[in-house]
DNA sequence: CATCGGATGCGTAACGTTGTACGAAGTCTG
DNA sequence: CAGACTTCGTACAACGTTACGCATCCGATG
């Protein structure tokens, strides 16, 4: 059932059509080399009558680079990440390149597959929100892929980076609640295991306390396993539960925070009267909670470029010196504190 | 400062160290033909060896595809579709399709460039939710490649589509309110002009009034340009304004119906008790909302999962007949109404 | 013992694009 | 008006992979 015309439309068809040659069709197209006006035209009407659209493998296979970059990250649900998508897919777009959406979801074969594993050629760069990557793994890193980590820095390792100072950030959240006369400070979202965010966050609250002199008491700290709102939920449940006397909650997630508000109005609890909240991250969702959740925040559009940016230079130049971007955070606050 | 060695390990190269031909290790890769044991072993080990990793586009040039297909939606940061995101990147890896995202940002332009615009062997396929598409713009389409629409049903055109019934949804979730003792139930989200989900959600919730008696009152609804927060924030508060009496509002997306809450609370009405609230959607955020959200919402798995298997099916034969699936849809009851 | 045939492996030719080296005009300059 | 330079086009050879048609080797069979 095949057509009797050649079955793909390519430069060549249009060159027979406009009787020049696929290179003046190539010129045509990308501009790279002079060509006459009338020529042009002529091409121009060719392409217009074929419908002639270039196909994408072959220019890449020629050209070494397709014009995609990948994005690696835990859940896209998750909406931190979401608008993470958003941004980088709309300034991705201004430069060019189409964004490739690679989900983890915590796995750490999957977090190691984005490294090793994604084929030469399929993308040009890969930008990596990880969670569980150590240096000593991404060092084993073959692979070379350019990429950018997001997020979590992976100390000393040699690699471009773009974050936020978590120990600060963790530091002026809990300072905010102090500054609000809160001295029973809770804290959940700490993760195990992991060099990630989570043991940087509790380090800055554990500064702010001692530097107000307010006693670290373990029994306000909660792990979680993940950062959605069920977690953020129970995490209050087991505090509350706990039975021991708090008066303000800091959570390393908006969503954490949301979930940790849910839990607390369902006891009957108000917030901030009884118990203050701020999470972390600035979603949109927070300004729309009960009550409007404050919150500490990187300056994500910052976030956003800087990474694309960064890339960007190292696909131009593998051997550029790396980058590591600390960008400023800042704090939204709302009615929860 | 190249090195010496051939600036790319290929095939070629893999074969040169195995002592066999470039066809026999690409056999080996894909098992296309028998390989004996032993030949297969040297040759994975020159795999190892030089650490090879086969190259994409030239691969894709080869077989005519690339394994990645495209999702074109609004907005990625919006929940719903940051949910599909999710859903349909974990459903297309379990079928080995990788997914590049896409935003039309509900650009005219954007939504023809979907259609029109992508390159030939860039995706093999589009999976495309589409906010304003005409069933005209859609006919004059000349890019070939497979797409499954999603969500807006194009009347009568000739493409495979996955949905809901949308005015049956919103009957129902109308009738839900009524069903509670309702009868000045206010309508938020219908969208001007296009010929999209809106206007037959205002059907479905015409209809319902109609079957209970109760007369239509124009005054109680409200357009929204999109379907974020802010929207249904405002929207409530206009309806408030307008000092018309209700006692319950149907939202046509969560987002809405939880902005509408914020603004109900923030102007001291009871939810539910002064006015009841469905959205539509079932987005986790809803869950958590406060109060939690009552919903009406299609399957989420069964549209990803079929819109991904019509696609692959509609890739692996371009004239299998249109399939127009719809998908049923359910009311999570929770304290909102 | 000659021949057949299954099991393996190889050489070659694409896939559709673009860069390079070259040629054939036309245009300027002294 | 000769030479040199510019302008525009062309032919050819890759980019790295896989499908196709053969060639070869081996044991088995008549």
């Amino acid at each position: 059932m095949r057509s009797s015309r050649p079955s793909q439309i390519g430069v060549r068809e249009v060159a027979n059509l406009a009787r020049v040659s696929p290179t003046t069709v190539s010129n045509v197209l990308s501009g790279n080399r002079p060509v006459s006006a009338t020529t042009r035209e002529r091409v121009r009407w060719a392409i217009e009558e074929l419908d002639y659209r270039p196909n994408h493998s072959a220019r890449n296979l020629r050209l070494q680079r397709s014009g995609i970059i990948a994005l690696a990250l835990p859940e896209v649900r998750v909406p931190y990440f979401a608008e993470l998508v958003h941004d980088l897919v709309r300034a991705a777009r201004d430069r060019g390149y189409r964004v490739l959406v690679e989900q983890t979801e915590g796995r750490t074969e999957s977090e190691h597959a984005v490294m090793h594993g994604l084929d030469r050629g399929m993308v040009d760069g890969i930008i990596f929100s990880p969670l569980g990557i150590t240096r000593e793994t991404f060092e084993r890193r073959r692979g070379s892929t350019p990429i950018v980590l997001l997020g979590e820095r992976i100390l000393g390792a040699d690699v471009d980076y773009v974050g936020t100072d978590n120990v600060a950030a963790a530091a002026d959240a809990t300072a905010h609640l102090i500054a609000r006369g809160r001295r029973r400070i809770a804290a959940i979202g700490d993760q195990r295991g992991t060099g990630g965010t989570g043991p940087q966050r509790t380090r800055g609250y554990r500064r702010a306390l001692r530097r107000a002199g307010i006693p670290y008491d373990a029994r306000l700290t909660v792990r979680t396993a993940t950062y959605h709102h069920s977690d953020g939920a129970e995490a209050m449940a087991e505090l509350l539960d706990r039975g021991v006397e708090l008066d303000a909650v800091y959570c390393y997630t908006d969503l954490l925070a949301i979930g940790a508000m849910h839990t607390l109005r369902s006891r009957g609890l108000r917030i901030p009267d009884d118990v203050a909240v701020i999470g972390t991250d600035d979603i949109d969702e927070g300004r729309y909670a009960a009550p409007p959740l404050t919150t500490v925040t990187p300056d994500k559009a910052a976030i956003t470029t800087s990474a694309l940016d960064l890339l960007i230079r190292r696909i131009a130049d593998p051997e550029a010196p790396v980058r590591q971007v600390l960008v400023p955070h800042t704090i939204e606050v709302r009615d929860s504190t």
